[in-house]
DNA sequence: CCTACCGATCGGTAGG
DNA sequence: CCTACCGATCGGTAGG
């Protein structure tokens, strides 16, 4: 049975994902999850609280990429694969659907402080992790000599990132489109960066 | 001499920017013009109607990839050039502040569908060009012939909107930081594609 | 361009 | 979890 507090951040989810935080009030809220917009605050100190309680709600989703950092770094393993396994994390989470609205929302709200913040560590952490991939590669003499490791983290991420925001922001692509894109974009890559 | 009428277009585009549409009273709105909220109804009737003046009043600004159509499809010209020119008015749209403050605004309300649907043809216009030009490199044998000239668009530009994103949404980086690595892309990626 | 004002709605509280 | 209510602020109007 899911509780009331958690209906609450189901429903502050969708709608600060879809009409913004200032877009959305507290009785809009609580209309969609049954209750008067009062009884809320039996809940929750506030709209900020809200906001910011969705965070820790949804905190599991965002560590995703720490459990493959030992799949990213074992020395044996086919760097295409690990390059696929890490271009199908992203794609996945795409069909998570309080993943996505999460993402939405962040992107919404990208100049409050929290969220900035939460984009930024998000955005290094994983150019960090791709970097070290990469430097590691250097060094077995997998890829190029000449590649900068973050350079390549970056030229690599990016179009993961652009072929996403297609699909999430822009809508110009399907899901299908979304997972075609981003396959041939490694391919293409890694193509360009292996030492032949 | 600025006209009031114009004043508060430009004081709007800077809080819609910061703040988001809901997220700004029309009488904030006033203030930073130096006049009372009921004025501003002179000049437009009503919010919404200063939401959408602004596409006009700023309609200048968007239209400068159609004026380097003819530079692009220019048969004689150097690929690397034709491609730094593009990448350069990316870069410097960056540096003209309404131009930064509107992008900020469309990415902000994206879910309004005016908003969205000029988000869309300006990124599908762009990107059809950009496959043009690389459908002609590939007929004058200046690039790789296994290349399909959409998905080689779609990759020259991920780079230039992620590392744009990173200046502008997430502000990872500096201007100068923007420059460099666009130019890095665009030389590693010119490399991969052209005809050797 | 202002003062004065409208009804509606905002986030939030009291008390049960 | 509700009813009833708070002061503040919202977008907008009337009238000068």
């Amino acid at each position: 049975m899911i509780s009331t507090r958690e209906k609450i951040l189901n429903e502050s989810l969708d709608l600060f994902a879809a009409k913004g935080y200032h877009g959305t009030s507290m009785r809009e809220i609580a209309k969609a999850v049954g209750i008067k917009g009062s009884s809320i605050y039996n809940h929750f100190s506030g709209k900020e609280d809200i906001f910011s309680e969705l965070f820790n709600y949804l905190a599991p989703l965002n560590l995703e990429s720490e459990k493959f950092q030992e799949k990213f770094m074992a020395a044996d393993t086919d760097p295409l694969k690990v390059l696929n396994y890490f271009a199908n994390i992203v794609i996945e989470e795409m069909q998570d659907n309080n993943k996505v609205k999460l993402l939405k929302m962040m992107l919404r709200e990208n100049n409050n402080p929290v969220v900035k913040k939460r984009l930024q560590s998000r955005m290094k952490n994983n150019i960090e992790r791709i970097t070290k991939f990469f430097a590691q590669l250097q060094q077995q003499g997998k890829i190029k000599s000449n590649l900068e490791p973050a350079f390549t983290a970056n030229e690599f991420v990016s179009a993961l990132i652009y072929y996403r925001m297609r699909y999430l922001l822009f809508e110009l692509d399907s899901f299908e489109e979304l997972k075609e894109a981003t396959q041939k974009h490694i391919c293409f890559f890694w193509e360009n960066i292996r030492e032949k």
